[in-house]
DNA sequence: TCTGGGGTCCTAGGACCC
DNA sequence: TCTGGGGTCCTAGGACCC
């Protein structure tokens, strides 16, 4: 048998979080509309209003971004409302200057996850080797899948592309590399609802004249050093030497940033991963101040431990980490955490432990976020089968180094 | 009137062990 | 009495991603 060469997908829902809200509101279609904020009283107030007819609510009684008054962020916008400057991550308010009669909607988590549900299960049904990367992306392994390698994947890409459309009525974006971070930029080459394939011979007329931000893992503070050597492409950076990339940049991110220009990356599609650590945290609607606002701020802690608590039981997962994180009012973040012997999901355990860490932490400034962590996870069923601590020290009597 | 929430991974120093 | 070398775990912060 002939080894097939690695043909690797990266599929990215486009909108997803407003194209799922224009499944219910056809209405809006083609109109500016944004996700994000929190409350969803003008939705039940509409709701009440229209009873399920949902898409007979005509569209001046829909909530418009310059009514909106908190801290929140767009998490998703439609491609009419990015023609106006707005997008993802973008502070309401600043949005609101942007593009006032833009449709605001709450985020509907809970929807979002039905769908991402059925479009993942469509493609499983079709390439079992997906690797989940969130509520709307994923990649794909090609490889192996009857007919992946036809045209370089474009194929099977149509044929998957295709039955979440009939399936959800959502469209996709996909592209095919042979690994993950080429796979990664391909798919954004043809959105929305896209395909486009690349391969090795590709990387000099596809991939180098790209900014190096493009790059999956180059975030804003790298790009910031690279431009101040005077890489801004990723050609730019294919042309500087491993030895010095790795001099500038420390070993690992170094020969990392060199395999990427050269567009080198043999990691595997991860079809199954435990989670690490699991958190709540809230962002007050104003700063709240330990002192002034203690019983407020206690309320709101112990809420968050509970949550926290609830998401563990409810997914079936111990941890013996807690922590907390505070955001100060000048955006500044202090985390304490501390690890206790036992494993546990239990609130009152992680609020007492979570106090404790409060503790470690100044708190003369005023607060705009607190958060409540559990990390070093396991599985409840596999941490029943534990020792308990401390079980086994004696065991060193008899061992020496 | 700036800037959400839920994650992962990495680094670096110190404790501690053999 | 001037000085080891691994290894692992813990903690705090930071970069980055969706």
């Amino acid at each position: 048998m002939i080894a097939q060469p690695r043909r690797i997908a990266h599929l990215d829902m486009d909108a997803f979080y407003a194209s799922v809200e224009l499944l219910r509101y056809p209405q809006l279609a083609g109109l500016p509309v944004v996700i994000g904020g929190g409350r969803r009283q003008q939705d039940d107030a509409l709701a009440a209003a229209y009873g399920q007819r949902l898409a007979d609510i005509p569209v001046a009684a829909f909530p418009r971004l310059k009514d909106y008054v908190g801290r929140g962020v767009i998490t998703t916008a439609t491609y009419a409302a990015r023609q106006f400057g707005v997008g993802s991550a973008m502070g309401l308010m600043k949005a609101a200057r942007a593009c006032p009669d833009a449709v605001l909607l709450p985020v509907d988590f809970a929807e979002y996850r039905r769908y991402s549900r059925r479009f993942k299960e469509i493609i499983t049904d079709i390439a079992p080797v997906m690797e989940d990367r969130g509520v709307d992306e994923v990649y794909i392994d090609f490889t192996q899948v009857p007919g992946g390698q036809r045209e370089g994947g474009r194929v099977l890409a149509r044929l998957i592309q295709k039955s979440i459309f009939e399936a959800t009525g959502l469209t996709c974006s996909v592209g095919v590399a042979p690994n993950k971070l080429i796979a990664k930029m391909a798919s954004e080459f043809n959105k929305p609802n896209g395909i486009s394939i690349v391969h090795e011979s590709d990387l000099q007329t596809m991939i180098w004249p790209l900014a190096c931000r493009k790059i999956n893992g180059i975030g804003p503070k790298t790009n910031e050093r690279l431009q101040a050597h005077g890489i801004v492409t990723i050609g730019d950076l294919a042309a500087r030497p491993r030895d010095w990339l790795v001099a500038q940049f420390g070993k690992s991110s170094g020969a990392w940033l060199h395999d990427a220009a050269w567009g080198r990356d043999e990691r595997p599609v991860v079809t199954e991963s435990e989670p690490v650590s699991m958190s709540r945290e809230t962002t007050f609607e104003r700063d709240l101040h330990a002192v002034q606002d203690k019983a407020l701020l206690g309320r709101i802690f112990t809420e968050l431990c509970e949550q926290v608590a609830a998401d563990l039981q409810r997914k079936g997962y111990v941890g013996k980490t807690i922590g907390i994180k505070l955001r100060y009012d000048d955006f500044r973040v202090a985390t304490r955490d501390q690890t206790v012997p036992e494993f546990t999901q239990d609130a009152a355990v992680i609020r007492r432990v979570a106090g404790q860490c409060l503790k470690r932490v100044p708190l003369d400034k005023r607060l705009r976020l607190l958060g409540v962590r559990v990390g070093n996870l396991l599985p409840a069923a596999s941490a029943e089968a534990l020792p308990p601590p401390g079980w086994g020290e004696s065991a060193s009597l008899f061992q020496d180094g």
